[in-house]
DNA sequence: TGTGAAAATTGGTCAAAACAATGAATAGTT
DNA sequence: AACTATTCATTGTTTTGACCAATTTTCACA
């Protein structure tokens, strides 16, 4: 005999379901607003509380923004509010911290040694290429070389047109702005590091356009041990 | 004039903070009773729906298990209940799938790369090799293999001792299974993919143990797109 | 026409009650 | 005594209705 067991659905998940739904199939764009709970409730034939739980829940879920005396607007998928509530959590031992870094290298590596397989052209890096550019011309400026360097890894993620990936690394680094003990713009400062930290910088882009996969993810390795032991 | 804006905090945030904080410093560990609600209600002082709302949002971030009858059970660090609504919404286009299977490649290919590089002993592998001889052995039950497989690369995320790694891991697991529109099983049937596929698991391993990162990197880049090919 | 007060709208919180699932205590049967 | 079915207490689920707070809209008045 086999038998599967009866799992009675409980209403706010069913809410959620059908509202993701309409969200997946188009009905309800980013940016559109739902109708009010008491509408819901009453579209649904259900109590307000519990269209109040499964909208609380897509909040949380990060794709649904709830404005007291506004209403809940459809918004872009966000893990932020799930992380800004979860990240205390997953931190619990200074163990994580470390195995935070160690994903992102892992991350960064692959982005770029799957970029690098590729074999774009160089006009493809263009974009790459231009923060390269510009980090030449700010080497002395901490604040600024701080900001490009950060553009230039986003700017990795993005030419890898991975959605996922993108998401992922926005978590990390979500993560480990909030937690990694040390100031990037102080460490930037001190010794040359500017000067170095640029050069690194210009390696990996030239060994990416070049498509040499193997160079590319060395120097990505070495650039990050390098601002990790200067932090 | 530098004022921040005061922000009246929702209610059920606060409780979340507090539980939280209590699971933190250790006053609550896994698998622990939460009080009832209407206890926790009277104890903070807050309406029962507040409470509520805090232990629902607990729920959804995969910290606390709710059970009818029982009542809240605090849990290990789990994104599945978030990740079980979350992907109808994030999964929206055949995209997402492609980039699924890139990032698990490059989680794969990123670990086995890093763990090779630490240069272990033989017998730190030992675990993993026990696997390889029993795909060995059951190399025409496609069944088995399959099993195997899975515990293959399951224990290879453990090797790292990286609990993020393992939990992301898991993540992409879990949706995988639910989306990618192929029968591992049935692709492990025909042909001769038994054979092939129990001879790159082996490759795999041994490179690993003589710690040639690039090798194993290649072997397990090569494997990856093997099982896809097939599927 | 512009401004400010009042009203309507909408989410946030509270309270009390009935419902449903679970587990423990209890009574009944063998 | 041991097993089974019932009953009851506990606890999460859902509903209802009310009131508060923030925001927007309406509208009367200057």
């Amino acid at each position: 005999m086999e038998l599967k067991t009866v799992q009675t659905q409980k209403i706010y998940k069913n809410i959620v379901e059908q509202i993701v739904d309409l969200i997946h199939d188009g009905s309800l764009k980013c940016g559109d607003r739902l109708p009010p709970e008491r509408t819901l409730a009453e579209l649904l034939n259900v109590s307000r509380t519990s269209v109040r739980e499964a909208l609380k829940v897509m909040e949380i879920m990060g794709i649904l923004e709830i404005k007291p005396g506004e209403g809940s607007v459809v918004s872009d998928f966000n893990v932020k509010p799930f992380l800004s509530m979860v990240w205390p959590a997953i931190l619990a031992d200074k163990n994580t911290e470390k195995d935070l870094l160690e994903f992102r290298k892992i991350l960064e590596e692959g982005s770029i040694r799957h970029l690098a397989l590729r074999g774009e052209s160089e006009e493809f890096f263009k974009s790459l290429k231009d923060i390269v550019d510009n980090m030449e011309e700010v080497i002395d400026d901490a604040e600024k070389s701080v900001k490009l360097d950060i553009q230039f890894h986003r700017c990795l993620f993005e030419l890898t047109g991975n959605n996922v990936l993108m998401q992922v690394q926005n978590f990390v680094e979500y993560i480990l702005e909030r937690t990694v003990s040390h100031n990037r713009t102080a460490a930037l400062e001190k010794k040359d590091s500017g000067e170095a930290i640029f050069k690194q910088h210009k390696d990996i882009y030239e060994a990416l356009v070049v498509g040499d996969s193997l160079l590319a993810v060395k120097r990505m390795s070495y650039h990050l041990d390098y601002v990790q032991s200067i932090s």
